[in-house]
DNA sequence: AATGAATGAGCCTTCATTCAT
DNA sequence: GATGAATGAAGGCTCATTCAT
């Protein structure tokens, strides 16, 4: 499962456009550090597995990330927001709340289904680096994604067309199931069916579960 | 089944004097792990940190759970179990369909108030019990426990009762949100209010997504 | 300089003459990190030279010591001891005030002779271990013995047989010249004949600048 | 004099206004050096923890000193020869042979007071640079030191003011309970009174080793 | 059932040094 | 003079596991 290739963060390609041969020693590392976490967890992830994978030296791997933790934290937030800004552009083009329930969904549900890799260490890698120093880091990104939900909701909320939840909920709410079922397939143990199969099923579930 | 519950709390001893020292070499061993575990993630939990904790021999521990992982797994089926048996206890005291989700809710919900601790090891261990050599049982268990739910519903779901959904689904929309709301709480670094605040809420959107 | 052979501590031998081979683990890792600092210095003391000296592998060697740091230590307390015995001897022979001085720095001197690589060691890695966490340790055994010398000359000063000296002071003017001289004569660069050559006029010396 | 002198406070920067900005990088990287041992022992003086304290880059440090070694040698020069320069000028101005003793014991032990980080270094680097590519230049700067030593007293010891000891000894004799005390207290660990308590006596004591 | 010495692979990290810019 | 990316050897330490007693 999960035969998606391993590549450089598509950002990241489009932020240095210029010139030269953009073979960042930086993102040989990172791409590394994510196919041995696909193939192996992300404890896998060592330096030494890293270095025989991209060729990078132990040296040249200290000089960009500082530690393995750097390396798993730095690839981690590349994830981390390309996922995010998805999201964000899914539910950017909503207009009534009900397709912006829907948008949140399939957003998600669309970009694990394209990234299972990336989306499967993003469920593995978040315990490790919320364990690590850059937690607090963490903690904020996941705030400010939760917010900007929340954001653009509100005025929905104010004119009732939304349940007047606590906004702690929200996210489990809405995101909840189609978080259990992704991590379930991705998980790969459990024999589920590819979550596009209930694409519909899930944002119908979670657009019930907060209507007004 | 109050017999061979790990507790973190030192208490327990005190709490089962009914027959001879029960202070089982093993059920220390599986405490100190789960104390481990607690403290530092389930990688943490090596032997030599298993013995320093609970004074047993190296050889001790192999004599009684062959590996590393057998310690892990053993205490993660324990719970696992245990965590079965009381939302399946909830479950059976259920008539409506309506109750039956609030049952598997809420019994979920308080269970895991009750026993945070050991709660999320079952989120931790998770992962790692899937990749060794009694994934199989792992998954045995769980499709078990998701049949039993599916079972206890079919009645209701002939009836009309509930939705015609995939039973594939059913785990994902009336445990996800639930599930997504703990794990966040046991991170810990999330800053939200215990699940039992959301009780009411977090039943009533499971309930929602699923009724007919 | 310096051919003596690098033996165990004679007084281990003694506490276990038993029977046995007495080929410890233990000592024969002692013996190979005395051997590398006399090779190339304490720092030169490293896990994998003492392994391969002695064979045995690392996991024994952290078994015994705990760190490479415990190596050093374990070491340093053994020589220590042995070098606090035999200068303890020597005074406990003497008798006037004088015979007392004399003893101190001959006794010093002698030792030095006779042990001329674990005497180094002990310059050598005496920093090492006050910086390290059995510092304390250090602190106690260096008191203990300043307090056993202040202790005979104790009768005498109160007599005005010796200059009433604050106590702080007098391990520096009795062993500080011998100690200087050894510290240069073990130094090995400096050309300097044996302290032999000067042991009347270091004991001298001493007995000069103390007595009333 | 003034100028050059490497000193741990930043002070210094400010204390010499006089001409253009006197802030030298190779200045910055010996002060980071000494910051780095007064810390932490000579060993941890390492290119990229002097390269983390002072700001410069690795390319510049290895521009001005060549290697790791080159920094630590050249810093014990400049403190070494600063402190010979103070002990010789407070020798010059000694006549009588008690006032020459006592002029090397407390210009010695005054530099130590007044320079009890530099004085440290001193004590500490001194093996690192004998073990060196520069040991033959100190082991001719010692030599030169004791010679200016010697070419005083000889005056004196030729009218018999003096003991006929062998000049090998006289360092020791004259030197060996200043620095010994001094060693101590510099060591921290002791808790030993500032060796200024004992100036006198310490001067004392080394005159009366060595007087006719 | 229990003990603890021994093993060796493997991990993370630090380090001095080089070199193209 | 200065910069910082890159290198690879070496070091300390943890680990799961085996085995004789």
């Amino acid at each position: 499962m999960a035969s998606r290739t391993v590549t450089a963060s598509p950002s990241r390609e489009a932020s240095t456009p210029d010139s030269a041969p953009t073979t960042d020693r930086r993102q040989d590392i990172l791409n590394a550090a994510l196919a041995c976490a696909a193939e192996a967890g992300v404890e896998s992830v060592s330096i030494d597995r890293v270095r025989a994978r991209c060729g990078a030296s132990v040296g040249s791997i200290y000089h960009h990330f500082g530690s393995r933790e750097g390396i798993v934290a730095a690839l981690f937030f590349d994830i981390f927001d390309e996922q995010s800004r998805h999201i964000q552009a899914q539910l950017a083009q909503a207009q009534a709340p009900e397709q912006g329930v829907r948008a949140l969904v399939t957003g998600y549900l669309d970009w694990v289904v394209a990234q299972p890799v990336r989306a499967r260490f993003l469920f593995q890698a978040r315990e490790v680096v919320a364990g690590g120093p850059r937690a607090g880091e963490l903690a904020k990104c996941a705030r400010e994604r939760n917010q900007a939900l929340l954001d653009w909701f509100e005025p929905h909320r104010q004119r009732g067309a939304v349940l007047e939840l606590p906004c702690e909920l929200m996210p489990s709410l809405v995101m909840g199931p189609v978080q259990s079922y992704c991590r379930a397939w991705l998980s790969g143990s459990s024999g589920l069916p590819s979550p596009e199969t209930y694409r519909d099923e899930l944002a119908e579930a979670a657009w019930k579960s907060v209507r007004a």
